[in-house]
DNA sequence: CCTCTATTGAAAGTAATTTTCACTGTACAG
DNA sequence: CTGTACAGTGAAAATTACTTTCAATAGAGG
């Protein structure tokens, strides 16, 4: 899984004509072993550990690259911060938030997804993406 | 409807203990008597017509209130910059956004509604709020 | 090796929003 | 009606998250 986004992220590096770095390898790695919606400032804190000699814009920047390839996708849930997630090829997943915890549930309901389409249908959309988030309190945080 | 919003905020701000100004009202009226979703940046230039005195930080504050007290509504659409819209009491909308000329188009759907909340209850959460935004191309961008 | 450029880190720049602060104005007590 | 306390205001500075600039560096192919 690991290997095949690091497969995947070599193929756009090239096919876009672009160099593989060491900043990028270490990021990549970072991300990959990383909890599944991560900040940027996050996975820079986490980098910066074993890595000092790393830039933020490069994290920045490095990160952009990740979406564009496919193997990340950019996420907001409202907190200010963009997060990364992981991104597997033909899967599609929306949100559970807790916003006490920050913990994040992700899940997938395919009626609600035919749903969507029948409504943007009714209303002559073509839709290319959507945000379903649920914002609330966890099981864990209403004890 | 304006009448029963101003009506609201009255009354929120009297049982705040907070004091009603000619630069609340005047915000108030631009507000009630602009599009369904605003933004403080169009919201600004459209009171500064006719009111130059009224300071930008008093806008942003003051559209934080409508919000508190329940007659707006703060939306983030992914362009960068917050809108605020009407919100009516017991009511509730999601949205269709055409990413090439910005237009916002409501729709209510109490299935999805309701199955959202049954995705809730199987993960034990209990939801405060959330956001079904679809992001797309309307009718009228397609032709 | 060499050369052509893509890439990088640090610092400066942006854009949206928030805070600070000295002054002002509202509302209620007297 | 005042007088006052303190909420509210505008301008400017500050903050936050992110992006761009730029001089130096380093992949990749020849
Ligand atoms: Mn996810
Ligand atoms: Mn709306
Ligand atoms: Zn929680
Ligand atoms: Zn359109």
């Amino acid at each position: 899984m690991k290997r095949a986004k690091k497969q995947v992220f070599r193929e756009f590096i090239t096919a876009k004509g672009l160099r593989s770095t060491r900043q990028r390898d270490i990021i990549l790695d970072a991300f990959l072993s990383a909890d599944r919606h991560i900040s940027i400032e996050e996975l820079y804190r986490k980098l910066r550990a074993k890595n000092p000699g790393i830039g933020y814009a490069t994290v920045y920047r490095t990160l952009k690259l990740f979406a564009e390839s496919g193997i990340a996708r950019e996420t907001q849930f409202g907190d200010g911060q963009t997060r990364y997630e992981h991104v597997t090829a033909g899967e599609h997943h929306d949100h559970l938030v807790c916003t006490r915890c920050g913990t994040i549930v992700e899940f997938e309901n395919e009626t609600i997804e035919q749903l969507q389409a029948d409504v943007a249908r009714q209303h002559g959309f073509r839709i290319d993406t959507h945000k379903l988030e649920l914002y609330g309190i966890c099981a864990k945080c209403q004890r």
